[in-house]
DNA sequence: CTTTGCTTAGACACTAATGTACATTTCTCT
DNA sequence: AGAGAAATGTACATTAGTGTCTAAGCAAAG
């Protein structure tokens, strides 16, 4: 049976080590993810760490799953959502920039930046990035934008976002939200309707002034 | 007196070993910037580089000033640049993402990952974002954009740039030419004079067909 | 032809990490 | 309560890096 994460006795557990891994790799980078530190960090021996994971590759390897599955599967999704106009579809794409659970941009930096040192992770990313955009790309094709003119604005929504998310800027969901209206109409051209943006403010619990 | 870089005799110089630590941490970050591989790959002694700097702390520091002085100076002095219409100016500024010489993507994202896990790096990286998009922000006030208007603007010019940069993509330098004008169209929210895009593409030595 | 100022290398002491072998503890089930 | 599985810990061998100290090499200036 399924005993939980820490049910009784038990201090080590193979979910217990992927979350102090994952915790260690967003804000230090993969290198600190490193055995011994985190069976500091967990107060445990730091072979037990040997019983659940065959050596440190197998930890990164779940690592590397968890970021795939979580990140890119969301954006499509957001990106496919139903929408009546594409300032809506853009909205649908931005609750990934507001909402941790559908898009984790500090996973997403330090995943990005192990890219630099492993070039099966820069495949990964590579892979993913393509997925993405292309996801982006079908959403502005739907709204009847040329096929240049899709391409540009899918690439500008999502480069701004990644590199929104390297600069590993801390700012306040209000000063963000001011920004969204303008935001929208530079990506798709065409000024938001009130009610759309009263729609996506009110589902990410913001009130404008 | 001055006897350059490889002189006589001398095999070692600060130089030397700047230039092997910057090769080694723009292809695979921080953490590969260590002095036994460093001496390895310039076949020195790995003590010779005590001579030369204090510690690995220093090389390290040596590392980030080159990177403060080259891509921010320049990125601020294209936004500065003389032009007629603002798909000029933005056209002098993208001079920098096609220009090896103004620009260093590669050691840009470099030192952008290695900020994860140094937070003086971080303050370093921080500092340079806002110097670059504030000269980017008056480049499009200077133009006559409303503040609103001309804030979402310069973060889409910067960051498209620097979520680009952290794609990591080898991209032709011909497909990367045919996107610009629909950028400048997204960007500036005006279509770019022909002779405009034309005096661009001839001084990157391009040739569309 | 020797001194002086660079320049290099070898030897040492130290630290932090990896993974393996084996013994031990603790929980669960009968 | 005892057997066995699940989880932990101790000890060891190994590797890769750090920085310091010291002896020696070389090039040009005197």
């Amino acid at each position: 049976m399924d005993q939980g994460v820490s049910d009784s006795g038990w201090r080590g557990s193979p979910e217990g080590w992927l979350e102090a891994a994952y915790s260690s790799l967003i804000d230090s980078g993969v290198d600190s993810v490193k055995i011994q530190p985190l069976a500091k960090k967990l107060k445990l021996s730091r072979t037990s760490f040997y019983w659940f994971f065959k050596d440190r590759e197998e930890l990164l390897s779940a690592l590397v799953s968890r970021w795939r599955d979580k990140n890119t599967g969301n954006l499509v999704k957001q990106s496919e959502a139903y929408a009546e106009s594409v300032a809506e579809a853009m909205l649908n794409v931005f609750d990934c920039w507001l909402d941790k659970d559908l898009f984790d941009s500090q996973f997403e930096f330090a995943v990005r930046s192990w890219a630099l040192q492993s070039t099966d992770i820069l495949e990964e990313v590579r892979r993913a990035d393509h997925i993405r955009m292309e996801a982006l790309l079908q959403m502005f094709t739907r709204f009847g934008y040329d096929a240049g003119s899709a391409d540009a604005r899918a690439r500008t929504t999502y480069l701004v976002q990644i590199g929104y998310i390297s600069m590993q800027s801390k700012e306040d969901i209000a000063v963000r939200m001011k920004r969204i209206p303008e935001y929208i109409t530079i990506y798709t051209g065409q000024i938001p309707q009130q009610r759309e943006l009263d729609r996506f403010f009110s589902r990410h619990g913001y009130k404008p002034s």
